[in-house]
DNA sequence: TATTGTTATACTCTATAACTATA
DNA sequence: TATAGTTATAGAGTATAACAATA
């Protein structure tokens, strides 16, 4: 009675009847979602990383700089904990970005053990002028396959699926 | 249950209309595709190696014996084609299921440079047994917090962007 | 000359554990 | 005792380039 609702071809040939359609393999990772995510999350990024070449930046860095931009300025570990990256991890990121001037670490008064990472005036301009209008062309190329509809639609099941949020009734 | 670290600009909120957030939540959410994409990847793929931790093999060996359950047999150099992998890597990829006597190396009549890779009995009834269940019960896991029109829904989009497939009008 | 599989190698990425200074 | 940041290091994963056999 479980209901998986997932794709027929996932749910292995052990389905009674024998109306047995030989799954392609094309048909099954077709319609596995672990697949199709992987695929498009590469290909996305593999064009975010090539329009970032020559900042000098990575993805990740502008995921930093973009958290700060709203909710900054945060301690290393928590900007980390945003974006799935270790605290040892983080060091270096912070490194970079502090090193071009983009952000500044100062001790955070409340607790001298923790940095208080902030934009820089130059960080929030490349952002502003430079990091934004990139990746937004980066996002309307990729999305121009899709309608209007269909890309707010994405965006908002994909935001359910790794927010964790239960369907709502 | 578990944060993956979506940064809480990206997720939404509130929506200022007239053009002069300083472009954040608002616009930033609709060109996160990237982000959410990389997220939600990151998640089931978590899940699923999770899931398939006690068969020995990871996500990617399961692919490689759905493309062969389908299409097989196929040279190596085919199958790292059709998932992205690199044919040095795919020696690596082939040793291990070989060694578990998943899959057999034979030599192409037609070319003797190329192998013809070929699931085996065994493989087949690890695949139908055991790994379409094991993935299928973790696909369901993650989809049961979308309704079943938006899970059709995303899986038409998601091969819609990593397919490359024009928009059609 | 080009291609399949192979190997060796180097490079990237990341996490782990130990250390320091604060709490 | 616990935590933020740091550092060194080790491991996984992958790609690159060269080589042998075959085309």
């Amino acid at each position: 009675m479980e209901d998986w609702g997932l794709p027929d071809p996932l749910r292995g040939g052990a389905m009674g009847g024998n109306g047995h359609e030989p799954a392609t393999a094309a048909r099954r990772l077709a319609e596995s979602t672990g697949w199709l995510l992987t695929d498009a999350a590469r290909e996305i990024t593999l064009k975010l990383e090539e329009a970032l070449k020559g900042t000098g930046l990575r993805w990740r860095d502008y995921g930093v700089l973009v958290v700060l931009e709203a909710d900054g300025p945060l301690s290393q570990q928590e900007i980390g904990r945003r974006l799935a990256v270790d605290r040892s991890t983080m060091v270096h990121v912070i490194d970079v970005l502090e090193q071009q001037g983009l952000v500044v670490r100062s001790r955070d008064r409340a607790d001298r053990r923790a940095y208080s990472i902030e934009l820089t005036g130059p960080g929030r301009t490349l952002l502003v002028e430079v990091l934004h209008p990139l990746t937004a062309r980066v996002h309307s190329g990729v999305m121009a396959r899709l309608t209007h509809e269909d890309r707010a639609h994405l965006n908002r099941i994909l935001a359910q699926l790794a927010g964790g949020a239960p369907r709502p009734e």
